[in-house]
DNA sequence: CTTCTAAAATGATAAAAGTCATCTTTTAGG
DNA sequence: CCTAAAAGATGACTTTTATCATTTTAGAAG
């Protein structure tokens, strides 16, 4: 396991021993918010249960998922980092455990401990070159391609089993079209598509993936 | 003038006297490409003068401008940083001066002065900030407004005269679609529009801005 | 000052996606 | 188990944007 990857994951840190003991865990219910954007952020945030959206509004009231998050991802740094108000909000998507780390204790680490310090730059990078890519993604794909890029982008982030043939995900129409940035009725229409060609299944809100060639093929990932 | 902006301005640096002594310059043709999308970086390039345009190629052949630099701001960091190689090309928009600073030396000052490595931090987070603002532009926003802004990004860009009343630049309609992630024909239309409503004056390739306000409104930026 | 080429501009049309209305299925609560 | 509210699904229609074809203009080279 890489040391560079968990190096944030204050919740199970090794060289994080002083975050560890300073960090609470609260429960936030399914749909509850974490943090807000524009409000000021007074420490960081790591998912330790359950799955979080990071998301900004509109001028128009559409959201748009910047981020989705899992257990041992932090989120908001990039504010606390840029000492500057929230641009985005977090939202749980189910029911999950977030611990926080006040800035105090993240600014001393930040100053003293140098291969932290060095691993917050990479994430920073990595999420950087995300954005970067999604940006281009957003400009030119289409819906549909966009749509198979994020049922992929979910299996990836949230399936824990690798093993298991079939990931299954209950996801509403609603977030997954602001992963998109398209209308609800759109996502709909094309989930029905992918539907009729096998390359999904549907029950509810879930959505279960039997073909992910497919998926990787239409948006064009093998290229 | 804050020294924070300055920070990694190689070409004028204050305590980057080491970075100074080992850079080296080279002139760039208009058209001509600093560096490549896929290559590995060796090093870090910093604007000295003239435009330069950081992009991206869609698997569709459309290009996608990610940032635009000008005197003064460093590009290719995020790979160098990241170890990775460049997500994007860089490519002179105008003949322009840039310098070069050899990876060695940009990872000694990394490591070596805590104020250069928070400086970095700051760069990202608010390069980050500014993507995702941008994702969630792309997402929503229609063409018209995308322009708007576009515009508006070139006379905060680019514009040197603060008080200079009508900021004119010579940008080809092909550049500035891929600012604003749309085609060519679209922005030349929408141009068009504007220039019936007086909001801006072309000539050739030149755009000049008469009335920013009407396009701040345009792009809700008065929300 | 011409001529040639590339870029800008415009028109016609097609495709993609959004919106609004409506119907159906889930799902949570009594 | 039944019912109400929410979410999913689908249809009809409109708007936005892309594409292709063509004309006009600007700018460089002889």
């Amino acid at each position: 396991m890489s040391r560079k990857n968990s190096l944030l994951s204050c919740c199970r840190g090794d060289e994080l021993e002083g975050l560890s003991a300073s960090k609470s865990s609260c429960l936030y219910k399914k749909g509850q918010v974490i943090f807000n954007e524009g409000s000021k952020p007074s420490g960081l945030h790591c998912v330790h249960s359950g799955k979080v959206k990071v998301c900004k509004m509109g001028s128009d009231g559409k959201e748009q998922i910047i981020r989705l998050a899992k257990p041992g991802d932090v989120i908001g740094y990039r504010a606390l980092m840029a000492d500057s108000n929230y641009s985005a909000s977090a939202v749980a998507m189910d029911d999950a455990v977030v611990c926080y780390v006040p800035k105090s204790q993240f600014m001393e680490l930040i100053h003293e401990n140098m291969d932290f310090s060095n691993g917050l730059m990479k994430l920073l990078s990595k999420a950087l070159g995300e954005a970067e890519e999604r940006m281009t993604q957003m400009a030119y794909k289409p819906v549909r391609e966009r749509l198979a890029e994020a049922l992929l982008l979910l299996q990836k982030t949230y399936q824990q089993d690798e093993n298991k043939e079939n990931f299954t995900i209950a996801i509403s129409r609603e977030d997954l079209a602001s992963i998109v940035g398209t209308a609800k009725e759109t996502t709909i229409r094309l989930l029905s598509e992918f539907k009729d060609e096998q390359i999904i299944a549907t029950k509810g809100s879930s959505i279960t993936i039997l073909d992910a060639d497919k998926l990787y093929s239409i948006c064009h990932l093998y290229d």
